[in-house]
DNA sequence: TCTGGGGTCCTAGGACCC
DNA sequence: TCTGGGGTCCTAGGACCC
């Protein structure tokens, strides 16, 4: 059996637990550029606010409720979702907890005793709420798109289930996939759930039900295949080896307000190609490409239809890097590349790809002492940086003013990652 | 005024090879 | 007059996820 362990609302726990004052009132997180709600606890969803609803169009709804909000602390966010799969680790075991997402993971439970399963499900949950304070939701199928659906109704009726749902017979499954709609299933999106339900299927349990070359043709091919079969109880996505190497790691952004000056442009794409190095670095990487990409101002005709155009460019680097230096000087000219006088650019990103690890980097002859000391000279920088705050030590090519920098203007204070932040007992 | 950021996987089609 | 077939590799783009 798999399980799939989840946070509850897991950025608005993040915040409450620094705020035991809202702990019973309605909160929302916001996305960067404070343009989206991204997490809502279960008080702000009865209000009616809405997922991935633009935060203007719900304000006037928050502010007469009177709920908390929060632009996105992505430090404190990443220190609490590493405590909590640090848990996961110590209770069943490095090697049966795959990390899905920053609040999700899968657990492997085969070598637990079918009829032991819920105790040993109960105990994970209470030690990780206990340890880290942070509420978590569990389901247990045989396959991983199962236990998707078994945690979706433990989180629903948390006090009828007390967030643990398991389905161990296939009148559980049949029950749990009649009440699921297909939109709600993991691998059906807003395009599938369009096409199935103009066929007539509607819920969980008529899509299990379809012959599989149906889905082959219509769903994405194996996708679809996959997906039928993970329905009908039959394993067809397997636990990932935890040591699997990333493919790409990216640092993309909205700016702040619209950008039209190159200037700004190359200090964004530079600022996001130093981002996206320190973060390969701490991963242990080096990347062989490099790819920058802009997109234009999406709204067309004054209807605000979002409709965004996006426009890369690429450079395949002459050897693995995770030098700072060398991808900004990769990454500048891509930017001048893209750039069109006259045009608003909302949004940039740096994407790193073709990643190795960085032990395979090899050492060149034909450098020079300085070059060779460009190791030592980043992980320097990267401590400074990590142990004072952001950005003691920059390139000047990443600006100074940094007027196209994101509004984060209601964020919570770092708590867990910044001495001169942290919690406060009077 | 105002719509996130960071990923994965699969497929179709073009380029190229023999 | 007549113009193959099969294979691989790469890339762009679409669909999905949280």
């Amino acid at each position: 059996m798999k399980a799939i362990i989840d946070c509850n609302s897991f950025y608005c726990s993040c915040e409450r637990l620094f705020r035991p004052d809202l702990s019973l009132k309605p909160v929302v997180v916001l996305s960067n550029n404070d343009g989206c709600i991204i997490s809502r606890t279960d008080e702000a969803k009865k209000i009616g606010v809405g997922m991935a609803a633009p935060y203007y169009q719900n304000r006037e709804l928050i502010e007469k409720n009177g709920v908390a909000v929060f632009s996105s602390n992505y430090n404190l966010y990443g220190d609490l979702s590493m405590r909590v799969m640090d848990t996961l680790k110590a209770v069943i075991g490095v090697h049966s907890v795959e990390i899905y997402s920053v609040d999700e993971a899968f657990l492997d439970l085969n070598r637990i005793p079918e009829n032991k399963l819920y105790e040993a499900v109960k105990e994970i949950k209470d030690i990780t709420e206990q340890w880290t304070g942070i509420k978590v939701s569990i389901g247990v199928a045989s396959t991983k798109v199962l236990s998707k659906v078994a945690n979706r109704l433990s989180k629903k009726d948390k006090k009828g289930t007390n967030g643990i749902v398991i389905l161990d017979t296939i009148e559980k499954e049949r029950e749990a996939l009649e009440k699921t709609q297909i939109q709600d299933l993991w691998g059906v999106g807003r395009q599938y759930a369009v096409k199935l339900n103009n066929f007539g299927i509607e819920n969980g349990w008529q899509l299990r039900n379809l012959p599989e070359e149906w889905c082959r043709k219509n769903l994405g091919g194996i996708v679809g295949v996959r997906l039928i079969k993970e329905l009908k109880g039959v394993p067809c996505i397997s636990m990932k080896d935890p040591l699997e190497t990333k493919k790409m790691i990216a640092t993309t952004r909205m700016f702040g307000r619209p950008v039209h000056k190159l200037n700004d442009l190359k200090e964004a794409v530079a600022t996001y190609a130093s981002r996206a190095a320190e973060k390969i670095r701490r991963q242990q990487y080096a990347a062989t490409l490099l790819d920058v990409f802009v997109m234009t101002n999406g709204f067309v005709n004054q209807k605000s239809e979002y409709n965004p155009q996006t426009k890369h460019a690429h450079t395949v680097l002459p050897k693995a890097t995770s030098n700072t230096n060398e991808l900004i000087q990769y990454a500048v000219p891509l930017a001048e590349q893209l750039f069109r006088p006259g045009i608003k650019y909302l949004k940039a990103g740096v994407i790193l790809g073709g990643l190795v690890p960085d032990s395979s980097i090899q050492s060149n002859l034909f450098l020079t002492p300085a070059q060779n000391h460009l190791p030592a000279l980043m992980s320097a920088i990267d401590n400074i940086n990590f142990s004072m705050r952001d950005d003691v030590v920059k390139y000047v090519a990443t600006g100074l003013k940094r007027n196209w920098k994101m509004r984060q203007e209601l964020r919570s204070r770092r708590f867990t990652t910044r001495w001169n932040e942290l919690f406060e007992i009077k």
